[in-house]
DNA sequence: TGCAAGGATGAATACGTATACATAGACTCG
DNA sequence: CGAGTCTATGTATACGTATTCATCCTTGCA
């Protein structure tokens, strides 16, 4: 309004001018473009959204823990920013602040509302559904049917990692699940377990508490205490599996030379040397993408319509963990023949 | 509207029943919510921000790599939360897309905008405080004096890491850094620096190039090629010093055998018993926190006044890395005297 | 020259809320 | 019983934009 002025044009002509500039005459346009310069002018994003009924944001309710989620944070935002949105975030501590973040969710008009987490109940997301906001839930296969969902293809990579165990001739196998409520630990499960069976292994099941490193940690003392070590332990998720990595180390019970070990996810740690953990890898960069795309389409699906479901597959990574009798890979050429001798760091 | 009409009574009466409860008529209110409660009204807070001029939102400006950052993340998230304000994310890959986020982030009308990062420009700091939006450094040091401010005590800390090694005997220290040109990186070194100068110790720098794992490792390799190993490494960052620790040990060196080694930021892995490192732990929460409230803060401060800047001191963790010649800690008791037998996990 | 067509712009309105002001009724008290 | 006070509510307006409709000016063509 002060541009207008300042112009000595209408309010309308500046709308015009941010919006449409073509419709504008070029001498008008000059004119408001140095005066919106001058004073620093920047449209109202606010007042836009009030009256296009759109705010351009996609709001995002994660957990607030866990390396696995940082990325996917991560990824939504840079997907959002690419296609000029933006990301606004909730994290939630415990599931029981759930309720309070989305009643706050509620009163901003997101374009769309991406639910991350793998126990938010089903009457929960039926509920959310009917208030018109375009939803959609992450890493939540159970929710498929009931809302839009996007996942990884949780059973057939947890499958290939157990046939992958199976090929090395594991016989007896261990699952530690993180969280036996989330729908993801029951898939990923699932898969190992039909895997396992029909290649005549065994496969039990564990139960570390949390998607946690600490988790694992503790877990570990539980496997230590097995009468008879497995010949693999299938962790549920990448942390927890550098949580069992560490915490059976403290037992003298190394991987791969005790027994093998797989995680899931594909954390950029995995990748790290210090672990070199075989795991499957989510294409969370691909997953993000089609979340924020489903979140942000038109809301024209009439509720009795099964609502489109994402499912993508992901990639075995083989790491150090279950490379048994290969040949270490090269070492780099020591420093042997320097001043200040090898002695003190000979072997590995 | 719609509940008004529906509860008999006018759009103001409405307004006050979920802003001032107390001053409507008690059957009034009972009718107004059940008519709320009926047609699934909630409030826009997109209206609401409109009218008072203030959005409830808090913009935070990230870069979008690096576990530290993802860290600080969910600090934020948490602390809006708490204070019933929500985070509006940007995450920027590369320092030159800053400006451009920066511009769509001018159209919301954020209550406050937390920039993170150590290496924007200080000229554009000052631009971006003529915007009159209420704007806080994170993690810049040099940016105090020009906008409000919140930082780790980079100086102090790292000169306590330095006393801590020179207390050990280390005579010969490298210092290896993310980036040279990142404000915190330059205060880190000048602590380090000063505190071994006066105990008569030594300190080189050597930029890894990038505050990341990969550039840790890499440098690893530079390490290795060195005359003359030195007594400790001290590392501007945890994550490049994980890097750097499993660089080492591709070609033999360990610490704290071969030499002693920190880092700095704390970050959760860093008391993870792979790395079990010593490093100087930023209170993230509370470094948020401030932030928070600073960014938030109403914008009454004329911008010739000096703006509040807020320094946190840093906690040291003491790891492994840097227990030299203490006993190790006591082995849990092992699997001895199990079927099994443990002739191929004796060792550590 | 007169008229139609089209291009540029202004006036007016709506989005959903918060709030200042006005109003009307109930109640108190001298 | 009338004036004053307090409470509950309605009326009207503003927040900054997008958009529809109307208006005015220019241009082309017969």
């Amino acid at each position: 309004m002060d541009v207008a002025v300042a112009a000595g044009v209408s309010q309308a002509t500046v709308a015009r001018c941010f919006n449409t500039p073509e419709v504008v005459a070029p001498g008008t346009r000059q004119r408001i473009e140095a005066a919106a310069e001058r004073l620093g002018y920047v449209p109202n994003a606010i007042a836009r959204s009030l009256k296009s009924q759109s705010t351009n944001i996609v709001g995002a309710v994660v957990p607030a823990v866990g390396e696995y989620w940082q990325n996917v944070v991560t990824c939504f935002s840079r997907c959002l920013t690419a296609s000029g949105r933006q990301l606004l975030l909730f994290s939630f501590l415990d599931q029981a602040d759930v309720d309070d973040t989305l009643e706050a969710v509620a009163q901003y008009r997101l374009d769309g509302l991406i639910l991350a987490s793998a126990t938010i109940a089903e009457a929960q997301l039926a509920r959310m559904r009917q208030t018109g906001l375009s939803l959609v839930a992450f890493n939540h296969p159970d929710a498929a049917g009931i809302v839009p969902s996007v996942t990884v293809d949780n059973e057939a990579g947890s499958a290939e990692l157990a046939r992958h165990l199976a090929d090395l001739g594991c016989a007896r196998v261990l699952y530690v699940g993180g969280v036996a409520a989330a729908s993801t630990d029951r898939a990923r499960f699932r898969g190992a377990a039909r895997t396992l069976a029909s290649a005549g292994a065994t496969c039990n099941y564990m139960e570390a508490g949390a998607f946690t490193y600490e988790a694992g940690y503790r877990a570990a003392e539980r496997v230590d205490q097995l009468d008879r070590l497995p010949d693999a332990i299938m962790v549920g998720g990448d942390e927890v599996a550098f949580g069992m990595l560490d915490g059976l180390r403290q037992y003298g019970i190394t991987a791969p030379e005790d027994l093998l070990m797989t995680g899931f996810d594909g954390l950029p740690q995995a990748s790290w040397a210090g672990y070199d953990l075989t795991t499957l890898v989510q294409p969370a960069e691909q997953l993000a993408e089609h979340a924020a795309e489903l979140a942000a389409r038109a809301l024209d699906t009439p509720s009795d319509v099964v609502p489109p479901s994402v499912v993508v597959a992901g990639t075995l990574r083989r790491g150090r963990t279950t490379r048994r009798g290969e040949e270490p890979p090269a070492r780099p050429q020591s420093r042997a023949g320097r001043g200040c001798g090898p002695q003190s760091r000979a072997g590995r």
